[in-house]
DNA sequence: CCTTAAAGATCTATTTATGGAACAATAGCG
DNA sequence: CGCTATTGTTCCATAAATAGATCTTTAAGG
């Protein structure tokens, strides 16, 4: 039932991916690592890891940060705070509307 | 002959996954674009980009990046310097030994 | 309350990525 | 130059991701 996918990347995309796998590189060599030891270390395949490296679209996103994780790159800034920030911009959105909660009565006074 | 893969993702990883997909659907919403809008665009389904969203470990990096391309998330501040110096640090390493081989002049190929 | 749209979830057929092994190519070193 | 380790490539069997359809659940307004 899957239709054939064979994605048309745009060129941003193409250029992270690479980018990505460029500063894995970097990081993994600085470290003074190999492939084979990132790859057993990862719980992957040394040709998942060269592929990484690459920037191929295909390989999925855990095995990638789990690599980048393992070269000491450290992706998005991502700090608690960062983390945070973007996750209290959710309950912003909740947050905007008094919710007259479930089951409570319609006692809605949002006006100012 | 693959061996089933159950992979054990770090926390970083996975936390790195998780904020992609929050700055993904944060950036979507602010654009007023439905799930259904992003899929079409990056030629994907519904629940692919519910997933990335998701932070989930298995979607392709290739899907992810583009998702975060229609949105309009910029990933890694990869702005062509930063590109330009991943990459330059790849040379840095040749440079290291003799030059004079390759004739013409060293034009720095970085058109992207 | 009713209607509608969007998000979220679940299932199956199919496509795709992955592991593993083998091998070639390249780099580093004596 | 040989010798060795690492990287890079190819093939195939299989595990996993994805599309697409359907359904449920929220969310937003009238």
């Amino acid at each position: 039932m899957a239709k054939p996918v064979q994605r048309s990347y745009s060129r941003y995309a193409r250029e992270a991916a690479r980018l990505l796998g460029l500063m894995i590189r970097n990081a993994r060599i600085e470290r003074d690592l190999t492939v084979a030891d990132v790859a057993e270390r990862a719980g992957a395949s040394r040709g998942l890891v060269h592929r990484i490296e690459k920037g191929a679209m295909g390989s999925s996103i855990g095995a990638a940060f789990e690599v980048a994780a393992i070269v000491g790159l450290r992706l998005f800034e991502a700090e608690p705070a960062t983390l945070r920030r973007h996750l209290s911009m959710e309950r912003d959105k909740l947050n905007l509307l008094p919710r007259s909660v479930r089951t409570g009565p319609t006692n809605v006074k949002d006006d100012f």
